[in-house]
Order: C-alpha cells, then structure tokens, then sequence
DNA sequence: TACTCATGAGCAA
DNA sequence: TGCTCCTGAGTAG
C-alpha cells in the first residue's frame, strides 16, 4: 500500500533490523543482479524515507534508491538462515541478514546512485508530512507552493514537488475532511486553510505510520476497521456520505480516479 | 483461464 | 493527453 506512510514505515524497520550490518543483496529475478553486486556485503549505515522514496546509503557511499509505484511491495519474514527459502513470484531484489529475510517485488525503480546523484532526486522532492518540522519550514515551503499555482488543489496534492507522499487515498480524505473542493485553484484558498490541510496530512500520516493503513475517520483511530469502514469518501463512490447522505461522486482527474462529496466540499 | 484493476510516475507529442 | 512499465489480487465465465 504505497503512499508515503508505507516508505517511512519500511525504513523504520531497515533501520530497526539491518543498519550497522552487512546485508546479502541478491536479485532471484534477474534484473537487479548487477547492482546489487555494488553493495552486497558492504555495511548499511541508514535509510531514510522521503515521500514515497526510499533511499538505503552504504558505507562505500553508494545509495539505494526505492519507488515502489502502484504495485511494489515488501514482504518480511523470519528465516533459519541454514535454510533460506526459494523466492515465490518475481522478487527484483533480496536482502538477507542472518535470520532476517526481506523481498522487494515490482517497484518502479530500484537503482543504484551516487550520493550526489540521490542529492538531485532529493532536492526535487516537495515538503514531507512525515519529516519532522519544529520550526515550520516545510509547512510554510507547501503554504508557499500551493498559494502560488492556479492548478486545482485535487492535483496540487498528487504533485510531489509540492507535498512529497501522498497519493490518491489520502488527497481525497485530506480534502474531504477540509470541506475542500478538489477543483479549487491553489491560488484561491486561504493561507489558514492551506496550514490546517498540511497540520491534518501530518496527524493523518502518523497514523498510517503507527497502525500500517490508511484510517481518515477519527472515531476509527484507536479500532482496527475493515477496509470498507476506513474512509470518508475514497472508493465510495454512489455510497451516501457518511456526514450529509449525498452520494460520493467519482470523476478522472489528471487520469486517476478522484471521491468527493459535492456538498460536503464546495 | 482470461480479463480488469490498483495506493505511481516518466516521457513523447 | 496518452502510452508505457512494473506485479498480483480479485472476479467473471
């Protein structure tokens, strides 16, 4: 499920099982073989998340850059390492420390960069939600970017050079729970309004962070609830809004499918 | 078994 | 705007 809480969530756990050791890089698939000779056996010294991003440095400098596009995917598991079980499926990359066994299957890129080549993808990247901001620069960065683009915020948001991870589910329940139309121009919405919709991506986000899917309704915060009960509008489409009973409507925006309720947001 | 869909994004035109 | 790439789950028949 990759929006931007998943990336932070996998590098909590590279950096909690695999950082100050040698990892064993393979690629069962084939198409990752080469690069991953470049920093197998060498030490992972961090990773980091930014955005959808994922970037894992090496102690010969070299970095591992991760998308997972819409259909990447990790899977984790607990192995005798005397007794390494055989890939299911197409896995591009495998990391393997002593007991701790990670796949990576279908990402949208998984290459091997220099630090200064990381340092271009990173300075492209808008403000992340997920990054700490004690002083308010990231917050003022996206008030800035917003404020200053005639575009719709329903697109402003999927746009990481303006608010790096979110991704559909969350551009829609971020402006659902602002009241927002997703077809007001950026340059239209007041500076308080932009501030609240990023301090409700920061909450939003931890919670993704913290329980490992996206809940947007908070009486379900602290619950565990189904798939179906965790939205506002998000695949709801022609379902009574659960605040007015009007029917959530569906409209292709930028080619991805946008939920809103049209009177809850106007 | 075949087809559709998905939480993404780069690129050409 | 449309095409392309990546993989797997769900569903129709």
């Amino acid at each position: 499920m990759p929006e931007g809480h998943t990336v932070h969530r996998t590098a909590n756990e590279f950096n909690k099982k695999f950082a100050g050791t040698r990892l064993v890089i393979t690629s069962p698939q084939g198409r990752f073989s080469e690069s991953a000779r470049l920093i197998s056996d060498r030490e992972l010294t961090r990773a980091k998340a930014i955005g959808k991003q994922l970037f894992l440095r090496f102690d010969n400098n070299l970095i591992l850059r991760i998308h997972l596009g819409i259909y990447g995917k990790w899977t984790w598991s607990n192995v005798n390492p005397d007794a390494v079980p055989d890939p299911v499926g197409q896995v591009r990359a495998r990391f393997l420390n002593g007991a701790v066994l990670a796949d990576l299957r279908g990402p949208t890129v998984c290459e091997v960069i220099s630090a200064a080549e990381a340092e271009l993808v990173e300075r492209r990247l808008g403000p992340d939600p997920l990054n700490p901001d004690p002083d308010f620069v990231e917050l003022a960065r996206f008030v800035e970017r917003v404020r200053a683009s005639r575009t719709s915020i329903g697109q402003l948001l999927m746009n990481q050079e303006v608010i790096a991870g979110i991704g559909n589910v969350y551009r829609a329940e971020i402006l659902f729970r602002a009241g927002i139309s997703p077809f007001t121009p950026g340059n239209s919405l007041p500076t308080e309004l932009v501030e609240s919709m990023w301090r409700d991506s920061v909450e939003l986000m931890k919670v993704g962070v913290k329980t490992g899917v996206m809940i947007t309704r908070d009486e379900l915060l602290t619950k565990k609830p189904k798939k179906a009960d965790r939205n506002f509008v998000y695949k709801r489409e022609g379902l009574p809004c659960r605040v007015c009973g009007t029917n959530i409507s569906i409209e292709i925006m930028a080619t991805r499918k946008l939920y809103f309720c049209s009177k809850c947001q106007n």
